[in-house]
DNA sequence: TTCATATGCTCAACCGATAGAGCATAATTG
DNA sequence: CAATTATGCTCTATCGGTTGAGCATATGAA
């Protein structure tokens, strides 16, 4: 089926097979598709469409199939962003488990923006997805309702939502943890047991309320009082972090910092200090980075445990679209430096 | 045609629109895809079936759509990881770019894995793709016939092919630079004029071979000498790499490192050294992190320059299938630390 | 008034794969 | 040897949207 140029004048179809191995469309399919055996297509001919198949380059039209079939075994993913380790080990992952489910993931990127959220989640409904899984979706219920009204069963990921079920990381705990490394390396390292900066997110964002909560408890716990103007949240930007920190009346020692995105903007920040008080400083983030991790005044970062996201994701995906729309916390994991900082 | 539970029956159809408006099928169709005034429409006829389709809450069905037309609008990508800056953000570009050409980006991630590769390319084609983007492949020609035997046509992204066009940075001339820069700063700041250390990728890779080229030419055009041991290519993996360092004689003074992959390894060996010793040391790489670049003793990153990238991609892929398979070079950006590492 | 053109819409075929029903022929059973 | 069952395959309708052809009716020109 190829010409000269390279580029074949047609796709092969199954009636092209049928017609090269002198059999039906209908067997071509069956054989291809595997259901020859409950069709009683005898072994022979099953060899001999294989083969055509394979010496004409035949590819499935997935249109013409997916239309055909109540299912159509597509499972998308719409994720705000690539550009940190989180979501791409969660893009990773996912297309990874659903392969292993025999599933087509398709995956769409919303740079956070929620119109382009909406058009994503319809290009995906195009597609005729079995199941959508939002992933830190601006607003998980407007998009549960979208699918919904299409017949589509929907999961939150990273964002829990009301109206399917979520799995998200227990930031709380994860946040209380993480606060009691940095105060711990202040007191130990630096002798203070000053208050701790909580930097980045919004209050509006359910991942930033739980880890504020974990981090006044933390706080709490060892009774020392945060004033309300240590927790700044200026959303997650590098240069509103930074902005704000130089605005701030320097006596930050500790800081507890709400994403890596944001980390961007405290490490620029600290690098423009007198070395000296920057050495005097200690910090930790929610979210890891190997860079990250490996800056000098890093005490410790916390990991979302993506594989157990993904395979919460997957055992609930089985049980759409009847799945109770409760939350599913799965714990992260501490990482603390293993070489001690050399200030 | 919402039940009870929220899911609905079935799926809205142009027929149920038809039924409801009172009109053919044909003609909702026309509307809703824009060609009715091609064909004749009433304006009328037009907008009251754009508000039934609002109201059902209608959804293309683009298997049937793609199926019937000549052209799917449908781009491919494979991608070999997510979990890095430069292919993040060339996914992140190229579905962006793709949405702003009317199309519709589909991604798909390779794990580096040749097996997968063709597995993933498949998957695409059976999408019906109009034209594949072969993103850092691992053999770039074997895809382009895959794809060319099924009527698709292909470009090389990242790293280049003989069968396609290719879309690929400068990284000779980015290496030039590059080792230009950590040379200059280990003789002002270290006083040294050793040749440096090159680690990390592959020989058979074309960007390494490439990297390697403008490394040695910066040094010959200095008059100094690299003996064949301080060129290290064990592949990417951060282990790897510290594993081929710690083995060294240490009398690295400067290091070009070929990825950030490879720089995680490079930093961890560093942090492990007494701080005196890493206190003498000085390192450039080839891609951006914005952590890496905030590490002490880095004094230079080559960033490559995605959104040209993405630029020249799209135009090529405005004159596919007839494009000829040259080779396209887009300068790197080379990122100097704004602030001078407190070391 | 008559023919030509424009307007507004519908019909039927089709894209490729699939599932149910059906139909020979061969093998087995009583 | 007739009746039953198994084997191996084909026919046809169908999924939902698109496209070229076609067919009324309305409008304008001669």
């Amino acid at each position: 089926m190829t010409t000269d140029d390279g580029i074949s004048s047609r796709r092969t179809t199954i009636y092209d097979l049928a017609r090269i191995v002198g059999t039906s469309p209908t067997a071509v399919s069956s054989v291809l598709n595997g259901s020859w055996k409950k069709r009683r297509i005898s072994q022979k001919l099953a060899d001999r469409v294989l083969s055509a198949a394979e010496e004409n380059g035949y590819a499935l039209n997935i249109q013409a199939s997916v239309l055909r079939r109540e299912k159509s075994n597509i499972v998308g993913m719409i994720i705000p962003k690539y550009d940190n380790r989180f979501f791409g080990a969660i893009a990773e992952r996912f297309e990874e488990a659903a392969r292993a489910e025999g599933l087509f993931p398709v995956i769409t990127c919303t740079q956070r923006d929620p119109d382009l959220e909406v058009e994503a989640v319809r290009g995906l409904l195009s597609y005729q997805v079995d199941c959508l899984v939002a992933c830190g979706a601006t607003n998980p219920d407007h998009i549960a309702e979208l699918c919904a009204a299409n017949g589509v069963a929907t999961i939150n990921l990273d964002l829990p939502g009301g109206r399917a079920p979520s799995i998200i990381s227990d930031s709380y705990s994860g946040a209380l943890d993480l606060t009691n490394v940095i105060l711990d390396a202040c007191e130990q390292e630096l002798g203070s047991r000053a208050p701790l900066i909580f930097i980045g997110g919004r209050l509006d964002d359910h991942n930033t309320k739980e880890r504020r909560r974990g981090f006044l408890d933390a706080h709490a716990a060892r009774g020392i009082e945060v004033p309300e103007d240590n927790v700044l949240m200026p959303g997650y930007a590098p240069e509103k972090a930074r902005a704000v920190l130089e605005g701030m009346p320097s006596r930050a020692r500790g800081i507890f910092v709400n994403s890596t995105i944001t980390l961007e903007g405290v490490v620029q920040w600290m690098q423009s200090l007198p070395p000296a008080e920057a050495a005097g400083m200690r910090y930790g983030s929610f979210d890891y980075d190997p860079f990250g991790a490996l800056l000098p005044q890093n005490v410790g970062m916390v990991e979302q445990d993506v594989p157990s996201l993904i395979a919460a994701l997957v055992a609930r995906m089985g049980d759409l679209p009847n799945a109770p729309n409760d939350v599913t916390k799965v714990p992260c994991i501490l990482r603390l430096p293993h070489i001690a900082p050399a200030l």
